[in-house]
Parts: structure tokens; sequence; C-alpha cells
RNA sequence: GGGCGCGUAGCUCAGUUGGUUAGAGCACUACGUUGACAUCGUAGGGGUCACAAGUUCGAAUCUUGUCGCGCCCA
């Protein structure tokens, strides 16, 4: 047996084990185990270059409790990690860090800082996660920019392209004018504030009563390509037909009845430009309306306009001149400013209502959005909206209301999925565009063998560098990260594949996905559409669906309230194990307040369970028992005491009762469940009841030897109920247990070493015995507390009376352990409680306890 | 505005198909150093389960409504 450190020291244990779990290679997938014993985690692989945040340690830590538990309990886990280092986050932390703007910087040389700068960012989540005891396949750790990452994207991109699911478009689209690129609308963020609704009249050609608008973008009137009224609108019969003329740029337009103008809202009239929204892409495709650009790419007013054109007429081409250049060049918040001027000078403001307004911002710019005509790559997702909500179902999301924030956003969807941007950092989109005489702007692509591919400086075959202009756009992060699963088997489909696509076909589809709330509309919709896709299938058979980790106070942790937790500092101070105690607490789904007294159990936990463990192995150790397992070992006349019986078959009940909530994914209901056995019934009782048989000298006699048989399985049984929580101090606990002479030292964390349930014995055997023995001690406790004695004072007699005539049988083998744990010289049974000695009935009031004491004076 | 979740002891939370007297930890009170642990133990006080109505022999649990908090989507 090995010495057992008298106090746990949570930094040396957690050194210890991350060094042997990475020698000997613990958490290995083995690809010669069955097929049917595969458990694949597609673990969703971090942005590095956000920072580290609590928020990662809770939300991998619930996923690798899990991962934990179904390893433990025989699935051959594959649970991969990798970092997702490219794409706009990226290249957002790169120009901060590095203070340049990557648009105006050459693409080599920005992409050489982005990849000078990252590698540290990665460092420390690596880092970070080894710390919290992630059991990741570490062998099989990825970017998502490598050269295997850009070639299954590509190839991802090559299958939908050739499927007709992926296309090249010209047409209005979502723009961050900070970023100058084209986004999706999954990086939209709709924000509050207040605005100003703006009433303009527009003049009636022919004359009478102007048209009164009301805009809130009264600088898009440049681009008004129609007025558009309700048909119920009063004025509706009089102007429908007309055409009216627009201010300062005096274009004419038609005046257009449709009923998706809100007739309360303001005037009851809008203009329609290309575009200000959504609404204005409908109207401008229903009614065929002219494009007319006014902003660029940057957000500001354009310099120059067609206007005057047969397209875009004037009837005052010098005043139209005036008005683009009083507003050229400027932003448009800007421009709005000084147009609102110019309309106010001329009498043309009519009324300023201040109003509510809902202004979609780009998420990660902040910057207010355009709609902008661009040629963009998108895949298809408007018209499979009923198929990707039929993948949706086809997964169990955990916990199942979590689907329906899927479902809204599916259902709520407006645009395809824009995965071109407009930027350096990235997974390059491999097509090319010819410039061969005769086939001018035909696509071509590579051959899934060519992969990866840079179009800027490779060449497709049998082109030379005049023929072909590559694409310079890169892939949307998603794009790239949306594969995860395929980064793993290597294969997006039979014809695509860098690995052995039977390995693709065995572990797809996934058995589970982790993330967490917020990342639902990103990473988890877009793996789906990728997998319904790629091959019409679900990409993993669960979705567990982590919380959000907010302050001690309940609000959310946010750098402009000052209360964000650094998860280094934290871990520091409480060491993994305890940290993880708590995020095992929470149930998945619920966000969970950072509490310290969350963190106080957890450290009294680890600490009871280190003692709890020494006090079995002071026992055990210097015995010469070999013991099996607790059903074989009864089943072989070496448990034979009825409290040992009575203790395992608990034990065993706890075993199936946590075994059952982690297979439902509650493990924060297996961690209370064994936490309550552990406390409750272990330590506050049978470690009582039992420590009389464990001081003997010489050869243990039969009881001894049973108690000492039953300290071993509990304490081995204990240690893995508590393993996938507690990493660390269980598996320095079980190296302890398993002495030197071990040739197979295992981590406790191995496959297969849950507790069986065919090793359990009998969940009832002797429950009554057991529970009738800790009612009377409860009872006994209950009178020395009430005399303010030691539970150690001696004890001349206990009086059990009352209750039914089976309170002997129960009571009857076990004399000596009353004696032995009340401190009782002789057990005595009656049909009435003595008097004048005091007294106290059973927590289950079948029967009252009497203590007559020894007085003080004759203890000895 | 639509949807989802949550309101249980001073605090953080359990309470899984409706079923004795609603639980745990912390905090509080009193006591006890007992051969693993004072990072401990024992005993105790503390709740109209947000509110209201309904279904039922029986409701924290089911239904409806109201109020409050949070989130998602408009």
């Amino acid at each position: 047996m090995k010495e057992f450190p008298n106090k746990y020291k949570p930094a040396q244990a957690e050194s210890e084990c991350l060094d042997r779990w990475a020698k000997d290679e613990a958490f290995k997938w083995d690809p010669t185990a069955p097929a049917d014993s595969d458990y694949v985690i597609d673990t969703p692989p971090p942005t590095v270059s956000g920072a580290l945040h609590i928020g990662h340690i809770y939300s991998y830590t619930q996923a690798d409790i899990l991962a934990r538990y179904f390893r433990m309990s025989g699935r051959n886990v594959l649970y991969p990690i990798g970092w997702d280092d490219n794409g706009l986050p990226t290249e957002r932390l790169v120009e901060k860090v590095k203070k340049v703007r990557g648009g105006t910087m050459a693409r080599e040389e920005f992409v050489a800082l982005c990849r000078e700068v990252i590698p540290p960012y990665e460092q420390q989540f690596r880092d970070l996660f080894g710390r919290i005891g992630l059991s990741v396949d570490w062998s099989r750790e990825y970017q998502t920019i490598s050269d295997e990452s850009r070639t299954i994207s590509q190839m991802s991109f090559l299958d939908l392209h050739e499927k007709g699911l992926l296309e090249r478009r010209l047409e209005p689209t979502l723009w961050d004018p900070a970023d100058r690129t084209a986004i999706a609308q999954a990086e939209v963020e709709e924000i509050e504030r207040e605005g100003k609704l703006n009433q303009i009249p527009f003049q009636i050609e022919g004359g009478g009563e102007p048209a009164v608008i009301a805009t809130t973008r009264p600088e898009l009137i440049g681009g008004c390509g129609a007025l558009m009224i309700h048909p119920e609108h009063p004025r509706a019969k009089e102007l429908v037909g007309k055409r009216a003329i627009s201010p300062l740029y005096n274009v004419p337009v038609p005046i257009i009845a449709d009923e998706a103008v809100d007739p309360e809202k303001g005037t009851g009239i809008v203009m329609c430009c290309t575009f200000g929204d959504v609404q204005d892409i409908n109207w401008f495709r229903a009614h065929r309306l002219p494009l007319r650009v006014v902003i660029d790419r940057a957000g500001k007013m354009k310099e120059t306009l067609e206007i005057g054109s047969d397209d875009w007429p004037t009837l005052d081409l010098a005043r139209a001149q005036s008005t683009i250049e009083a507003l050229a060049g400027l932003k448009a918040e800007k421009a709005k400013a000084q147009i609102l001027e110019i309309l106010k000078d001329e009498g043309l403001l009519l009324k300023q209502d201040t109003t509510h307004q809902v202004v979609p911002v780009a998420e990660r710019s902040g910057a207010p959005l355009e709609i902008i005509v661009t040629p963009q790559w998108f895949i298809k997702t408007l018209e499979y909206k009923d198929q990707i909500l039929e993948k949706g179902r086809e997964i169990t999301w955990r916990p199942e209301y979590m689907r329906q924030r899927f479902e809204s956003w599916v259902e709520g969807l407006k645009w395809d999925w824009s995965i071109s941007r407009q930027r350096h950092f990235g997974v390059p989109l491999p097509v090319w565009y010819s410039k061969r005489a005769g086939e001018e702007g035909r696509i071509i692509v590579p051959g899934a063998d060519e992969l990866p591919v840079d179009p800027t400086t490779d060449l497709p075959k049998g082109y030379e560098a005049h023929e072909v202009e590559g694409e310079r756009d890169v892939m949307d992060t998603w794009a790239t990260s949306s594969v995860s699963p395929q980064l793993n088997t290597r294969a997006i489909s039979e014809t695509y594949a860098v690995g052995d696509y039977e390995t693709h076909k065995r572990l797809f589809p996934m058995a589970l996905r982790p993330q967490a709330h917020e990342i639902i509309r990103t990473w988890a919709f877009y793996t789906i559409v990728k997998a319904l896709h790629h091959e019409r299938a679900i990409p993993w058979k669960n979705i567990a669906i982590s919380g959000w980790c907010l302050a001690s106070d309940g609000s959310k942790m946010s750098k402009s309230k000052g209360n964000v937790i650094d998860p280094i500092k934290l871990l520091d101070e409480h060491g993994s194990d305890v940290v993880r105690y708590w995020t095992g607490t929470s149930r998945l789904g619920h966000d969970t307040a950072l509490s310290p007294n969350t963190l106080g159990q957890g450290k009294r936990l680890v600490n009871k369970l280190w003692n709890a463990v020494k006090l079995a192995h002071m026992s055990l150790s210097g015995t010469s028992i070999t013991p099996t397992s607790a059903r074989a070992d009864l089943e072989a006349g070496h448990i034979v005491h009825p409290l040992d019986k009575w203790l395992l078959g608990r034990l065993s009940e706890t075993v199936k009762r946590a075994s059952e909530a982690f297979e439902d994914y509650e493990y924060a209901q297996a961690l209370r469940v064994a936490e309550d056995f552990f406390w409750r019934t272990y330590c506050d009782n049978y470690l009582e009841m039992v420590k009389h048989r464990t001081r003997f000298e010489g050869e243990p006699d039969a009881g001894e030897r049973s108690a000492l048989y039953t300290l071993h399985h509990a304490s081995v049984t204990l240690i893995r109920l508590f393993a996938p929580f507690t990493p660390y101090v269980t598996d320095v606990l079980n190296d302890i247990m398993l002495g030197n002479d071990t040739t197979d030292p295992r981590t406790v964390h191995a496959r297969g070493e849950w507790p069986r349930q065919d090793d359990q014995i009998d969940p009832d055997a002797l429950r009554a015995r057991g529970d009738t023995f800790v009612a009377i001690l409860a009872a006994a406790r209950k009178v020395k507390s009430e005399l303010q004695v030691s539970m150690r004072a001696e004890v001349e007699s206990l009086t059990i009376s009352g209750g039914e005539g089976d309170i002997e049988t129960l009571i009857g083998e076990t004399v000596e352990d009353i004696k032995a744990v009340t401190n009782a010289r002789q057990i005595l049974r009656a049909e009435h409680a003595p008097d004048g000695a005091p007294s106290a009935l059973s927590p289950d009031e079948r029967f009252t306890v009497t203590l007559t004491m020894v007085p003080a004076a004759e203890e000895g």
C-alpha cells in the first residue's frame, strides 16, 4: 500500500495527473474497438481571439463531465479539440493588437501578422482547457486554418457548389461598412434607440396636395424609386398611378399601392429606396423598381450618381447635382444631419417626431448596417427551412425547450447564408473566374486532389495567369467551423474525403454536440445546414445546451460592469476539482450564478472524500484481503455483517440512480445522489458504525474482515462516482488505493471504470435493519445533544421501548455495534420507557430511546 | 408585439409522470474536540412553494389568468 499524504494538495495533484494522462494517452479513441461502442463528441472549437472567460470553464467542463462518465461507463469516447483561429473575429483582434487596418494593408503582410499574433492566444486556451481537466484526445488537436482544415472546408464548398446549393449572386446583401464586408443574418444584432421620424413632402406631378412621407433615413431620398401607400389609405385612390417628385433631387417616382405599408405608422406613406431595409428589397423585386445606390461600401454617400440618365431621370439636374455635392463622402449619420438641415432651410421638413427604433448593427463592429448590392456566395437556406426544421426535430435537445430557439431562428430567416467575406485571413473560396475569350466570367473550381488552393496565387489546371482572375474573398469563419464534425471524420462525402470514408461513416452522425445557448443560431444552425446539404443527415444525435455563468449577484458578467472574474485566478484560488464541482451542480440549460457557497461546498466535499478514503486506507493498509467485487465477496462469504450488507445495498442503489441520471445527461442529479449517500449514509453513519470493527490487534475475525472488504468496496466505488466531477482528487485517491504492487496503473477515468451494476449487491439488502440502526443512533444522539454531553459520554444502559416486536429481530445481530457507537454498556428492550431518564423519539417515531448515563465520576 | 425559461427558507438551489409532516448546503442559535476530517460533528429555529381562480379525495407539481425577472425572435 502507498503512503497516504495527510492533506490533499490540488496544485501538485493537477500537475501529476496531467503529466500521467498525457504520458499514457489516457483519453485516446480506440479505432480497433467495436463501432457500436463509439461515443463521438463534436466539441466546438473556440474562437481563440476571444478573451478567456469563465463561461469557457463552465460550458466545456459540463461537456467533460459527460465525456468522462460515458468513457467510464464503457463507451469508446472520441473527444476531439480544435481552435478556430481565423476569420473576422481573429482579424479584429490582430487589428487591435497591432494597431493596423487589414483593409489598407497588403494581404500577405496582414496574413503574416495574423499568424504571428495568434499562437500565444491559442496557447492560453490550450493551457486553460488542459488545466480544467478536459479529457480530450490531444493527439487530434486541430486548427480551422490548417492545410487539412482548409482542404475539408473547400471540399464542403465544392460539394455544395456541385449540388447547386451554393451559388454566386449579385444582389442586395447585408453589409458592415466598418469592416467593409458582407455579413450573414446571424451576425446582425438589433439595438434599440431613439430616432427621429421625419415628415417630408413629395410634390405630385401635375399638381395637387403633396404626398407626405415619413422616414427615419432621409439621407436615402436620392435612392428613392417609388412611394408606397396602403390601398386603404384615404389618399390612395387619388394618388396611386400618379408620380411624385422627390425633393432636392427632383426625380419623378411612381406611387404604388401595397398592403405591406403600415397605415398606422407615420403618415401611412413611405418611400422605397435601394435599400433601407428588407421590405425595400421585397418592393424592389415585386414592383421591378430601378436600382439607385447612393451609399458606397464604406457607408459613405457616393461622390457621383448616374442621375440624369434614362433610368434615373431628374426634372432639375443642377439641383440634383448640388445635393449630391453637399452630401458627397459623408457617412450616413452625418449625411442624415446635413440633409435634414437643407430640408429644414427649404421648409421641407414638415414635422419631426421622436420615435423608438430598432437599428440593425453588425454584431462584431457595432456599425449600423447597410444593404448594398454586391456579388456574394450564398448557401441556400430559405428554400430548405422545412427540411432544416425537420433535422432539428431528429436531434434530441437537452434540455428539450432549447429547440424552440432553433426553430424560431429558422422560421425567422430572411436571407440565404452569405459565406463570402471581403477580408484577408480565412479559408479562400476555391474559385477562379475565366478571362479566356468566349468564356468570360465562367466559374472555374479545382478538383478535390488539388486542394487546398489559394486562387490568388494558384492557377486552375490548363489556365495561365492572364486567363483567370482568382477569387479574393475568404470564407465566413462559420463556414469552416460548421464542418467541425467533418474536420474530425476527415471527409465531407464519399467523393470529398481526405481520410478513409469508412471512418466518416462510422463516426458520423456524432453522439453529442455540447455548446452554449448564444450560438444556437450560428454554430448549431450552420452545422445542421451543412449536414443536411452534404449528406441529408443530422450532424449529431444529441445537443446539450449549457447555460451562462452569471456574476454572484445573478447579473450578467461584462467588462463594462467590471464584474468579470478571471478564470485563471478562480482556478488558482480554488483548484480545478472545486471549480468543476461548481459547474457540475447546475443543470444543462440553466444559467448559474458564480456562488462562493457552492465553491465552499465543493471544497468541503473534496476534503471529506480525501479523509473518508484515508480512514478506510488506515484500516486496510497492512492487511492482506484480496477484494474482487462486492457481489463476489458477498457470495464468497467475505462480507457477512448485516450493516456491511446494508451499506453496500444502499451504495448499489446510489450507483444505479447516478447511472440513470447520467444516461439522461442529468449529471447534476447524479452528483446530488452521490453526495447525499456519501455524506449522510456513509460518513455520518456507516463510518461511525464500523469504526469499532476496524480496531483489532493481530488477525481480523470474520466481522472485522467483513468491515475491511466493505470499506474497500465503498471507497473505490465512491471514488468512481465522483470521478467525472473531481477528476484530480479521485485519480490520486484511486492511485493510492491501488497500491504499489499493481501492474496496471490505470487511471480511474479509463474506459469501463464506472461501477458495474452486476458487481453490486441487492439494493434492498437488509434495508430495514440498517435504517433501524440509524434511527436508534439518531435518537441516542438527540438525547446526548440535549444533555449537552459529548457523543462519547458513557451510557450505563440504552433502552429501546415501544415499537413493533420486529425491532428485536432488526437489532438482534447488531447489539455489539449499537453498544460501540453509542458507548453503552448494555442495550435493553422494554415495553415502556423507564421513568426519570432522558429519552428521545426515533425520527421515524416508531420507538423511544432512553439513556441512563454513567455518572461522570465513574467514567473511565 | 410573439415565444421560451424562471419566481420554493435570509442566500444559492433540489424537488422526474399529482400522493404522508416541502428538502440540501451556506448563514443563524445552542452544544460537542469523538482515534478520517474543526475544510468536522450533533441538535435546533426558519417557508401561505410570486399572486388569484379552477380541475382533483389530494396541487410546489396540472389548467387559466395576473404580476415580477431573464433570455430568444420581431
